[in-house]
This record gives C-alpha cells, sequence and structure tokens, in this order.
DNA sequence: CCACCTTTTGACCACGCGGTCAAAAGGTTG
DNA sequence: CAACCTTTTGACCGCGTGGTCAAAAGGTGG
C-alpha cells in the first residue's frame, strides 16, 4: 500500500543545499528589512520567512548585522550600476532618457533595495559610509564629468550637474521609495506599467526640456 | 560665605513647568526618531537627550508609541501646510516656483521632520496610513485640480498634475532625506545655503521650461 | 501653614531579542 | 559500511527594552 520509495527528502548535494539556503535567506531578508528597517527586524522573521529555523540562519550569517551587510553589498552593486554607461560620446537625448527609464524600471523591480538603501542613508549610512565615499563617490565625480562634457559640446544648457543627477535619483527612486503614498493618493492597490510609463514620461520631459536637449 | 539665597531652582509655575518639558521631549524625540527610526530609538535615549528620567517621559507621554504619534502629527500638519496655498488664480511662474522654495526651505529648516516622515512611510506607514488616505487625499486632489485649471487656461503644457507633483516632491525632499549623501558626494561637511539655492535653481528650471511656462 | 494635587525619581519587572551550544541528522568520501 | 565533515535543531541564556509603581519632592490655593 505504501510506496516503495517513501517521499523523504530527496538527497540533494550540499554545495546545492548551501546555495539555496543562502539564497533563501537573503530574499527573505532583504523584504523584511525593506518593510520594518534593521532595528525593526527580527532574525526569526526572517527565518520564518524563510523557512528556517533560526539558528540555521545564524548559521549561515555569523550575526543578524553580517546578514544586513550582505544585503545592503549586492544592493549597492545594483545601485552602481545604472550609472556605469553614461558616456560622453552618447548624445544626452538618449543617454538621459535611457538612465531615467532604467531607474525607473529598477525601483519598479527592485522595490525593496531602493527601500532599504533610503532608509540606510536617511540614518546615516552607518554601515555604507565608506562605500559612499570611495566607489561611489568615484563613479559619481565621473558621471559629473561626462555632463560637463554634454554642456562643453553644447548638447545640453548649462545646468549643475550635480543636482541635476540629486533630483534624477530622487524623483526615479520615489517609485520605489514611496510607492504607497503614490499608491494611495492615485487610489489604487498596486502601481500599474502606465503609472511608471507615466513618471518616464514626465520626468524625461522635465529633464530633457528644461536642459534645453534638443529632441530633434 | 556662603550666599544668602541657596541657588535652588526657580519656582516656576506648574503651566510652565509641563509645556517645557513637552517641548523639550517632542523636541529631543524628533531628533532621535529622525537618527535611528522607530524600532531604533529608546525611550531612555530620548529621556537623556531631554535632560529627564525615563519615566518621566513616560509620564507626559503614555508610551513610546504614543510619543511617535505626536511626533508625527506634528509633522503631518508642517508638511501639508506647504500645499495649501497653491491657487489657480495664480500663474504657475511664480505660484510652481514658491513652492519648490517652500519646499526646500522646509528641507533645510526642518531636516528630522522629512526624514521621519519619509521612513514612516517607506514603512508602510503604519501610524499615518489614515491621515493619508483622509486629510492628505483631499488636498493632493485639490492641487491636481489646480494644475488642470492651470493647463486648461493654456498657461503650462499638458502634464501629468499627479507625477508633475510626486517629482516635485521626491525632488525637495531629497535635499532632507538623502542630505547625507549629497554631502560626501559634494564633499562637504554641511550643505551650504547656495546648495539649497541650485537645487532650487535647476528644479525651477526643469519644472517651469519642461512645463512649458513662459518664464516672460 | 496646611491639605491637596502634580511632578519627579529610583527601583523594579516581564518579555523579546540576538546569539550560543551540543547533540542529532544528513551528506561525502574512501 | 565506516569515519568524517556539514547542516539542522531544540533548548537555553544574558541583556536591553518598554513600562510600572510607590514614595518623595515640589507647586497650589485657601
Amino acid at each position: 500500500m505504501a510506496d516503495k520509495k517513501t517521499p523523504k527528502r530527496a538527497r540533494r548535494p550540499l554545495t546545492e543545499i548551501r546555495q539555496d539556503n543562502i539564497d533563501q535567506i537573503l530574499k527573505a531578508a532583504e523584504r523584511q528589512f525593506a518593510e520594518t528597517g534593521f532595528s525593526g527586524t527580527t532574525v526569526a522573521a526572517i527565518a520564518d520567512a524563510a523557512g528556517l529555523p533560526k539558528p540555521n540562519v545564524l548559521y549561515y550569517f555569523k550575526s543578524k548585522e553580517g546578514l544586513y551587510r550582505a544585503v545592503l553589498k549586492r544592493i549597492l552593486e545594483l545601485w552602481m550600476e545604472a550609472m556605469h554607461d553614461l558616456s560622453a560620446d552618447d548624445h544626452p537625448r538618449e543617454a538621459l532618457r535611457d538612465y531615467i527609464v532604467r531607474k525607473i524600471r529598477q525601483s519598479r523591480d527592485y522595490p525593496d533595495a531602493s527601500k532599504i538603501f533610503a532608509a540606510e542613508i536617511l540614518h546615516g549610512a552607518p554601515y555604507i559610509r565608506a562605500e559612499l565615499e570611495g566607489p561611489l563617490k568615484v563613479q559619481f565625480d565621473d558621471t559629473v564629468e561626462v555632463i560637463r562634457a554634454w554642456i562643453a559640446k553644447g548638447w545640453m544648457e548649462p545646468v549643475s550637474p550635480e543636482h541635476l543627477l540629486f533630483t534624477l535619483w530622487a524623483a526615479t527612486q520615489s517609485y520605489a521609495d514611496f510607492s504607497l503614498q503614490m499608491r494611495v493618493l492615485l487610489a489604487r492597490d498596486e502601481l500599474r506599467d502606465d503609472d511608471f510609463d507615466n513618471g518616464i514620461e514626465l520626468l524625461t520631459r522635465l529633464v530633457l526640456k528644461g536642459c534645453g536637449v534638443k529632441i530633434v
């Protein structure tokens, strides 16, 4: 009557188990940290969400702080990636539009990452100060130079590159960080694709027209 | 040798004591909550910052949550105040510029308020959901209508009023919420007045030119 | 000055938290 | 199968936390 091979867990190689668990934990942690912040999140909550007992989470990540740092690391990489391919050779007409599209897509696809990053900055960046001052600053300075080059070529009017970037970041990330407020004020259960598209359209318009980039 | 009237605390009326203490506590709480969030803030830390023993804080505010709600209430009033005097009669040229100026000034003068508000939204607005859905939504809808009226009068080109407001909020508040990031990337110890002015100038330019508001 | 109310304060408590541990279970390798 | 390593798990712990309490101190009003 009983099946010959009892339905005990399939034999899985350790490497796979390890990878799967780490992934599950990181995923659960990202969601929890985004929802309730670092202090508001308990290791037990992460463990529950990941479907593992609490000590197992501490087995893979030595401490709650270690886990948080691991989460932050992935987020920062994602964050800096989008800035990469702004090039002085491209025309700001396409480059800026593409950048806005990428950043808003990121807010739509990885809202938790954006929220964690925002909360970290908000509270004084106690865990990623060094990365801000190092890699991110370098990236930022490079991008500022790209915009300066565009201005020098007459491709756009002279505006502060630094504040242009600040505004771009703020406006695009708000589609993740403040999505709740948007949802409430737009009377929606969830932001829809065309909400993000409207954001892209408006912001592109403001930036291109505002910086005097000829749309041809 | 000793002075005749020993330097004991001056006799102060209870009403004054009460008001002073409540103000001190609210002030200390605002700073603490902004710095470390709701969960990350301890009542003891607030009490220390206010120069009072912990049970005294709990005497004036029944609980940590009650204190947080009191802080939030003041912040929300401040937040909605700025939206008030957008009127369909005014021309967007001045109205939008003034609004941007007000909001960025607010970020400069009350950064803690902005941070607390941002963190609250970020984490799902567990304590001010009702106010968002009520008063703020009403205010928002009114303001959207004002912008629609401007468009109908031909004073600005047709853009999404909702997303215009979202962008305005995001860009202006980021001068409080992300001031740390700005400081690091601009290599400053503190944001200076001209940093805020540059933000005002850029954002005004983007919005007015971007929305086709004639600058005359 | 006295009875009364408000405020202040140190001591205290229950509880939830991050983290530990040792033993069991499961995978690996010859 | 046997010796060994990695992973899993329940039980446990010390500490910091929000909150309480009762007594003392201080202000108030007749």
